[in-house]
RNA sequence: CGGGGCGUAGCGUAGCCCGGUAUCGCGCCUGCUUUGGGAGCAGGAGGUCCCCGGUUCAAAUCCGGGCGCCCCGACCA
């Protein structure tokens, strides 16, 4: 009864909202370690899940899986100038091994094009060895001030994908396919709308020619990077003499491309969907997609409500839901705890569906459906309830997103907006501003320094205004591309 | 790295100013009664009061020095 029971609600304090929603429901934990976190079961199971459904459609893509190592020599980073400036200043850096001090200190990888493009460089030749479609999982550490969980931690795990290709067309294309790839799941997966674009010069990646984004939206208004692909260009190629015969029979650099997400795709899940009575978790990437909890008064209906409640669960296994899934159900039917308090301790964790069962159900062969996203409740036959289930889960995992855009819609400003007001509205409630810019990097740096607002992508063509912006958010002078601007985790 | 806050049982805390028996809630264990939205009663277990040093008959409390964590800034996925 007492108020550790309560959460902190989004309006009172977001930030204390995020942090108590991965604890409690047990996501994660802080560590003996500063900046570093324990993602426990919970947290994990979804990740997993995530990493799964990544993993098939990096492989549909023709992607192959492989492992690198977490060490990179000094002196590979430093070859690329912007990459070692980049990064440099966040690495963690082994000067010891077994008591000695090293001949040449052992960076632990911030990520990993050096040690990978290294490789590349030995293994191709011809422009037959190309392309390279190669991906890895993996834990990578950035020695960061400031680290939240999930958000941004000193050590993450997340997946790179590293190509090299014969023609800078082709690298393109590549880094714009696997934008896509992260497009798709996270709007089908994680029922977060993104915005798709380019990275200005300012923003890009430290080493490469374009860098690609997908934006979401968090519940403060706030944008969270969530997902980046690369086109290298030559840059690395060069550094590491990464050439190849051409059929011509010249030689050629190759081309290359990165492209990763994180744990960190987690923290954006809670941030978009939770709500002041926790987590909210897409059923596509539930460890549990239903929860079952059994009601009983006697003894004897008891082992009655228990027995229907497991053979419910037999029969929604046993039915096929999509390809090759199938509903991941758990019966709670733990004594000594009433039904209400598993309610709401389910609710915390995000289960999309409830089911309850007491003995006024069975005599009239049904059980109670609850939606976790909008707290619906229905009485539903047992005869059917493996098609309802399905197709209610179905409906959540749509509406979730449909929500999740509905919301980020009306956050977003569009058409003529003074600077006066996009100070207010920064300083204020928040939103994605799509406005005019003019090119000049001092316009950029001007707006970040004075709103904390930097620009989050030049959006790709379907996300651009109808009515394209006709002068510069800042200086007022003729724009000459669209920008979306926001404050940014 | 600057500013702020905090280290007391698994968690959250009171006590600290003004030195003298370590407080309360949640959780946990046992038993009984309960179970359709956070159960009740009874009993119980659980503590290097962050660490080191100093003052004192006596330190969670006062003094000095460390360490750690969280929050807010600057930097970043």
């Amino acid at each position: 009864m007492a108020d550790d029971k309560k959460l902190t609600t989004r309006s009172e304090d977001f930030s204390a909202w995020y942090n108590e929603v991965v604890l409690k429901a047990e996501l994660a934990d802080y560590s003996p370690v500063r900046g570093c976190m324990v993602i426990r079961p919970r947290g994990y199971g979804i990740w997993e899940r995530m990493q799964q459904q990544l993993d098939t459609m990096f492989k549909d893509t023709g992607h192959e899986n492989a492992y690198f190592p977490l060490f990179i020599p000094e002196s590979f980073l430093k070859k690329e100038a912007q990459h070692v400036e980049g990064f440099a200043p966040e690495t963690a850096v082994v000067t010891h091994g077994g008591g000695k001090k090293l001949e040449e200190p052992l960076i632990v990888r911030p990520t990993s094009e050096t040690i990978i493009y290294a490789m590349y460089a030995k293994w191709v030749q011809s422009y037959r060895d190309l392309p390279i479609l190669i991906n890895q999982w993996a834990n990578v550490v950035r020695w960061e001030m400031r680290t939240r969980l999930f958000l941004r931690t000193l050590e993450f795990l997340w997946q790179e994908g590293h190509t090299a290709h014969v023609t800078h067309d082709e690298a393109e294309e590549e880094a714009r396919k696997m934008l896509g790839v992260y497009r798709d799941f996270m709007e089908g997966w994680m029922a977060m709308p993104v915005v798709t674009g380019m990275k200005t010069e300012a923003e890009k990646f430290a080493g490469a020619l374009r860098t690609y984004s997908c934006e979401g939206m968090m519940q403060d208004n706030k944008a969270l990077q969530a997902g980046t692909s690369h086109n290298l260009g030559q840059n690395f190629s060069k550094a590491f003499d990464l050439k190849f015969q051409t059929e011509a029979g010249g030689i050629e650099y190759a081309w290359n491309t990165s492209w990763g997400v994180s744990t960190r795709m987690v923290g954006g899940l809670v941030m978009t969907h939770g709500d002041d009575k926790g987590l909210r978790v897409p059923p596509l990437l539930a460890p549990i997609e239903i929860v079952i909890v059994p009601i009983w008064k006697s003894d004897e209906d008891k082992g009655r409500v228990k027995a229907a409640a497991h053979l419910i669960k037999e029969s929604l296994l046993a039915r096929e839901r999509r390809v090759p899934g199938r509903l991941r159900v758990h019966v709670d039917d733990r004594e000594g705890r009433k039904p209400g308090a598993k309610y709401y301790e389910w609710e915390l964790r995000g289960i999309p569906v409830r089911l309850e069962v007491g003995p006024r159900d069975l005599d009239q062969n049904q059980a109670i459906m609850v939606r976790r996203d909008t707290g619906e409740k229905r009485a539903v036959s047992l005869a059917s309830i493996g098609e309802d289930a399905a197709d209610l889960l179905h409906l959540i995992q749509e509406t979730m997103l449909i929500d999740a855009r509905e919301r980020r819609e009306q956050h977003s400003i569009r058409g003529g907006i003074t600077y006066d007001r996009f100070r207010e509205v920064m300083d204020g409630e928040g939103a994605f501003v799509y406005a005019g810019w003019c090119g000049d990097v001092k316009c950029e740096a001007a707006i970040k320094e004075e709103t904390k607002a930097t620009i989050r992508v030049l959006p790709d063509e379907e996300f651009r205004s109808a009515d394209p912006p006709k002068t510069c958010l800042k200086c007022g002078r003729a724009s000459t591309v669209e920008a979306l601007w926001a404050r940014a985790y």
